[in-house]
RNA sequence: GGGCCGGUAGCUCAGCCUGGAAGAGCGCUCGGCUUGCACCCGAGAGGUCCCGGGUUCAAAUCCCGGCCGGUCCA
């Protein structure tokens, strides 16, 4: 990472300005400031002197207020205002969440793909970053899990630049002196390096007496394969905190005083929390304030030293609250982007959120069943205080989602909890100790975190340690991160791959009209069987839409079929049923003709598959997005995020307001749009099928019901999907519905086969059609009396049995002995007399059709000392090699029971038993 | 996407380590006690031990593969 003797270190800017370069004597890093300083501004090496300090210039400014100072003052200096992106990453497929501005515009823009909508431009991006979650509260508002970066960001292109290190920090200095109104010898920059997402760069932090309030960054590389690349742009990266200006204006005693206001107090009349007095609690934070505190105990331990024992209580419980207060609103962001919690992928970051939040309200001595009351209160008074704010108006429009997932989610981690403390209870009760192995295996595999074991083994005197890196042993043990890679390509060879990427782009006649049947095109190339046109109607398989099949017709006037289309970036290819390599050339003509009956029922697919997807959106809310889909000629398929099974209900009204657009015969627009002009227009919804990484996007328009970006053939007019039903519902996984529909002439053809099923049945039963359900009923009903009437039958036959057989029974040498054939082949009933007769005293030879069985009474084996497995051993001297075994009082043999065979059982028995050989 | 844990009666689970005659509690049915309810007492019904394969004389139990659920991590 060191790779600081980049230039932009040494600015004219800094020079010009009269700032010189120190050296901190505490961490040996160089800033630059003003006046001369010993150590840098920067905590651990000094302390949060703002708190303390008097800035007569500088006004109180809200959350709001420094958020729309810094947007005036860019646009005032010539930056165009971009409205914030989701804090879900939908437009990448290499992160989950945006965690920092330029987040928005890579890659495309910063590959200079795509030009950005303004440059330079300005930007208050609310951000996610999970990194420091245990921090939170702690830090008493530095660290932050959701936060807004503000930033303006300048994309430098060689041929056109905009604007470099000096105008930014030329922009920095004059924002904080002049618009925030803090004297110009109290801001240092400290020299840093950056990077993330992908990028890197050198860059410069911004300190204002012990907060950090900016980064600038200068983003000049990329990062592949951990090797650091010039980058095709050169980027101004900057990102000020806004709650951190909004804290250093206010000079409240922490951050979240100055984030949540008022509603602090609503939060400690929920939880009932008395804070320490503010004074006191703002010279807790100024004392901490240098030293690195990582957990509570450090912080206690702390408080001891400095001489605030007696507030150690209100401090924890108010960092509890602090906590609540951050992870709920961060919650909230994920949920209003339209997150749906689950055991995997940004899901899980969400119920990650929630279950810690959760975890505090046990901290602060809640039980499992008040957390729903108390996190639903808590969630509403946030989306009560940020209702008409910024972007956090949307919690208010995503209230009934927001409210009953976490209702939902809460229950599921009672259960969970409940569980798992039950798997700590028998372990305590068996093994009487818990050990590190155990701890481990009940948070990793049930989810119950060390602390909460601890305190339930308690419950039977046991005390547990924990040890203070238990959690990055659990991160040892999963292994180093993988690459996330939620997209991948399509399957044609490599070698197939790498010829197509020397053509230039298809014509794709299929999205000029789609009706098309029939063309003519050039050909470009082949190999084998392999055929690339510059133009077809061929669709390829993409956006889960099957391939196109028909034929091609060469200049030798055979007719060759077409087995598979593919696409490798904007390079369409055939593949042919043979290798027609010998009878085409490029330069020739050919024609080709598509089995459109196939390609019809596909579009129709297509088009309901948007149908429905809006559908859902509209019964069951704006979180429902696109998990995947095919669509194929028997069906389509589509899954949606969604968080609970659909209820038969649902599944109607999704149908019957599909149905309705079919009947509106509503007609689809299409239109080519730019990356960030169809992002304005339709918003990020576009992406259901994905990340798109381009310059163009084709977007499909069922106007007034849905709009995205889709490759693929669709229906001019809703009308032509002829009709949707919904043939099959199903949870996939956790968070994901599956629906598959069918659309059109599908649909007769489904119910047809329907029938057929009634009819076969109907037909099983020699009834009519019409009386199947009775009929099954009726077959149903006899067969559980039937099962009753046999199994008296049974008792019967056993009673009989039993008589029969005790009337026959050996004595041998004192010991009755029965033996019992297996006549009617039903297990059950021999299985029972011999449990009975054993019981009773008797040893029983059970014949069975292809083995024999000895059981007696264990008791009474032991008594007479009879071990039956000698019985065995007896055997196979006159017969080697059988097979059997078994314990003292119960074998089994291999063998069929002759007379023979059973004679030598009833010797070997006697011998047992000590009397004469007859 | 990967690791770990689990799937046995309607429900909650024991049995699995160490293979050998499928269990408990709750619920259900019937009967008794009781003015009635809860309780209590007695009897009974209820099983694809998730599915498939393998090892074995013998598999709920051991091995392999799959499905489903939970959980942790990316």
């Amino acid at each position: 990472m060191p790779l600081r003797e980049e230039p932009e270190f040494k600015n004219e800017f800094l020079l010009q300005n009269n700032y010189k370069p120190y050296k901190c004597k505490r961490c040996g890093e160089r800033f630059w400031s003003l006046i001369p300083k010993t150590t840098c501004p920067d905590r651990p090496c000094s302390k949060y002197d703002f708190l303390i300090k008097k800035y007569p210039k500088v006004p109180r400014l809200s959350f709001d207020e420094a958020r729309r100072k810094f947007i005036e003052f860019f646009q005032k200096h010539g930056h165009g205002y971009v409205d914030p992106y989701p804090v879900l990453a939908r437009w990448r497929n290499d992160l989950y969440l945006t965690i920092a501005s330029i987040i928005v515009f890579q890659p495309a823009v910063t590959e200079g793909i795509v030009d950005p909508p303004y440059n330079p431009l300005v930007i208050v991006q609310p951000c996610i970053r999970l990194e420091d979650i245990d921090n939170i509260g702690l830090t008493f508002g530095r660290h932050l899990t959701s936060f807004e970066m503000a930033a303006h960001h300048a994309f430098n292109r060689k041929e056109k630049p905009i604007y470099w290190v000096s105008k930014t920090l030329e922009y920095a200095f004059k924002f904080f002196t002049e618009e925030i109104g803090i004297p110009a010898k109290d801001i240092a920059f400290k020299d840093s390096w950056w990077e993330g997402g992908g990028n890197a760069g050198p860059s410069f932090e911004v300190l204002v007496d012990g907060l950090e309030l900016a980064t600038l960054v200068f983003m000049k590389y990329k990062v592949v394969n951990g090797e650091y690349k010039p980058n095709p742009l050169t980027i101004v990266d900057t990102g000020y905190g806004v709650e951190r200006i909004a804290w250093f204006t206010q000079k409240t005693p922490t951050a979240f005083h100055a984030i949540y206001g008022s509603l602090v107090n609503k939060y400690k009349d929920i939880l009932s929390i008395e804070e320490p007095p503010e004074d006191v609690l703002r010279d807790i934070v100024y004392q901490t304030s240098n030293i690195d505190i990582k957990s509570l105990a450090e912080l206690k331990k702390s408080l001891v030293k400095i001489g605030y024992k007696e507030y150690i209580n209100a401090i924890e419980k108010s960092i509890y609250m602090y906590t609540l207060l951050d992870h709920i609103k961060t919650l909230e962001l994920m949920l209003s982007d339209g997150i749906v919690p689950s055991n995997t992928g940004e899901g899980y970051l969400a119920r990650l959120v929630l279950r810690r939040a959760l975890r505090t309200l046990r901290n602060l001595s809640y039980s499992p069943h008040e957390f729903n009351e108390i996190i639903l209160a808590l969630a509403d008074e946030q989306i009560k205080y940020w209702k008409g704010r910024y972007v956090y108006d949307k919690f208010s429009k995503f209230r009934d989602y927001i409210i009953d997932v976490i209702a939902f989610e809460t229950n599921k981690y009672r259960e969970t909890l409940n569980k798992g403390l039950r798997i700590v209870e028998r372990m305590v009760k068996r093994k009487k100790n818990i050990q590190l192995d155990d701890l481990i295996e009940i948070y990793d595999s049930h989810g119950i975190p060390p602390e909460i074991v601890a305190q339930k083994a308690k419950e039977y005197n046991i005390s547990i340690s924990v040890p203070p890196d238990f959690y990055s042993i659990i991160a040892h043990k999963h292994g180093g991160p993988a690459k996330l890679e939620k997209a991948k390509e399509e399957e044609i060879p490599s070698e197939i791959a790498e010829w197509l990427s020397s053509f230039p782009e298809t014509k794709r006649l299929f999205h000029e009209d789609p009706y098309q049947i029939s063309f003519s095109a050039k050909v470009l190339g082949v190999k084998k069987e392999f055929i690339v046109l510059d133009q077809t109607i061929f669709y390829p398989k993409a956006g889960g839409q099957d391939f196109d099949v028909g034929y091609i017709v060469f200049p030798n006037n055979t007719r060759i079929k077409v087995k598979g289309v593919y696409k490798k970036d904007n390079v369409i290819v055939h593949e042919l049923e043979t290798d027609v390599s010998r009878i085409v050339k490029p330069g020739d003509i050919v024609s080709g003709y598509i089995d459109w009956p196939r390609r019809y029922r596909l579009m129709r697919h297509h088009t309901a598959t948007h149908v429905i997807l809006g559908a859902a959106r509209r019964v069951l809310g704006e979180h429902v997005w696109q998990a995947g889909a095919e669509k194929t000629l028997e069906k389509a398929r589509l899954d949606i995020t969604h968080y609970k099974m659909l209820t038969p209900d649902e599944v109607m009204k999704i149908e019957r307001l599909a149905n309705t657009i079919v009947d509106e015969r509503k007609q689809l627009v299409f239109h080519m749009l730019g990356k960030f002009e169809a992002e304005k227009k339709y918003g990020l919804k576009i992406y259901q099928g994905g990340a798109i990484i381009s310059k163009h996007l084709r977007i499909v328009e069922i106007p007034g019901w849905d709009a995205e970006a889709c490759f693929g053939t669709h229906l001019y007019n809703t009308g032509e999907i002829g009709g949707i039903k919904i043939i099959n519902v199903d949870k996939i996984q956790d968070g994901v519905i599956r629906l598959e529909f069918i659309a059109g002439t599908r649909v007769p053809e489904y119910s047809s086969m329907l029938e057929g099923v009634i009819d076969q049945v109907a037909k099983t039963l020699n009834i009519s059609r019409h009386q199947v359900i009775e009929g099954v009923k009726r077959l149903y009903d006899s067969y559980n009396d039937l099962r009753k009437l046999l199994n008296k039958y049974r008792s019967k036959h056993q009673d009989l049995l039993y008589s029969s057989v005790i009337g026959s029974a050996m004595n041998i040498c004192g010991l009755k002995v029965v033996i019992i054939r297996n006549e009617l082949g039903d297990e059950v009933i021999y299985r029972d007399l011999i449990k009975r007769l054993s019981e009773e005293g008797f040893l029983a030879i059970y014949d069975s059709i292809d083995y024999v069985e000895l059981a007696m009474n264990p008791e009474l084996a032991r008594k007479l000392s009879i071990d039956l497995r000698n019985v065995i051993k007896d055997l196979r001297r006159s017969y080697p090699g059988i097979k059997g075994g078994g314990k003292p009082d119960h074998i089994t043999l291999k063998i069929r029971l002759t007379k023979d065979v059973l004679e030598k059982i009833i010797n070997s028995i006697k011998e047992m038993l000590g009397c004469e050989r007859n």
